[in-house]
DNA sequence: CGGGATCCTTACGGATACTG
DNA sequence: CAGTATCCGTAAGGATCCCG
């Protein structure tokens, strides 16, 4: 059997290069790399934190009282390993450490942007008329 | 304790209203919103399908031969109850099934191009230049 | 102060089999 | 054709305690 990817479609906006023209859930495709960035708990909070500055641990804990210290730590190690936090620590007593975002960590200030205003139309289009089917009458190609 | 919400600066363009300065991940907050429509395995590839129009059930089968029946199902049913993907059933024999986009569907649209620029840019920045600690020298504030 | 180690519970995804 | 039902393994998130 060809592989649909022959004769499919594509819409060049939605996966310009081949990257992104998947039929399963590949780590190398932007979309999941991006995903990937943003998952997890706790983890859209604290980039929008860090997006602010450089931040302690125990900063944060005192910003966000409700996540424990090993999520925390967790969260901050992935975004380490991930390349989009970077870690500073001031030897002495008592010890002083400095988490702030590198270049890449910084370029996901738009995607965030990009969430906050999808979800806010979000929520105006599914509460405001809980109208089932909301599709409007002549609209499928722009 | 007043909470930090009274003296907390607050980036105007990451959280432009009460809804986005929260200190917990709450389902309310425009950016939980957003990634929970997008949020679960093959649910992107899924989204950027029907992008292209209706698609029956095993039309989607074939294109995702490594998606379950049951995740798919489990998927689509999601999507539904957010409001983001509606069905339509011809009765007969067989059983005709079309699952499509609800206007709150397409909106994810500008969300999944975003995605998929941000993840580019991600990948440069952290394939590139394999150098740890990717900071400029002097850039905070733009 | 800034974590790591351990344990526990639940949510998620996948495989298989069956049905209207 | 278009699903649901059942079972199962893993990973994620949280609580607690401990340590340099």
């Amino acid at each position: 059997m060809g592989h649909q990817t022959e004769t499919h479609v594509w819409d060049e906006e939605l996966a310009p290069e081949p990257r992104g023209r998947t039929w399963r859930p590949e780590a190398g495709c932007p979309v999941e790399v991006a995903l990937a960035a943003v998952s997890g708990r706790w983890t859209t909070l604290l980039l929008r934190e860090l997006m602010g500055g450089p931040r302690g641990f125990t900063e944060l804990r005192t910003l966000f009282p409700d996540l424990s210290a090993k999520v925390l730590s967790e969260r901050l190690r992935t975004l380490r390993e991930r390349g989009l936090v970077a870690v500073e620590r001031r030897r002495g007593f008592p010890v002083r450490t400095r988490y702030e975002l590198t270049r890449a960590g910084e370029a996901l200030r738009v995607l965030l942007v990009e969430l906050y205003a999808t979800g806010e139309e979000l929520l105006r289009l599914t509460t405001a008329s809980e109208t089932r089917d909301e599709r409007s009458p002549g609209r499928l190609e722009a």
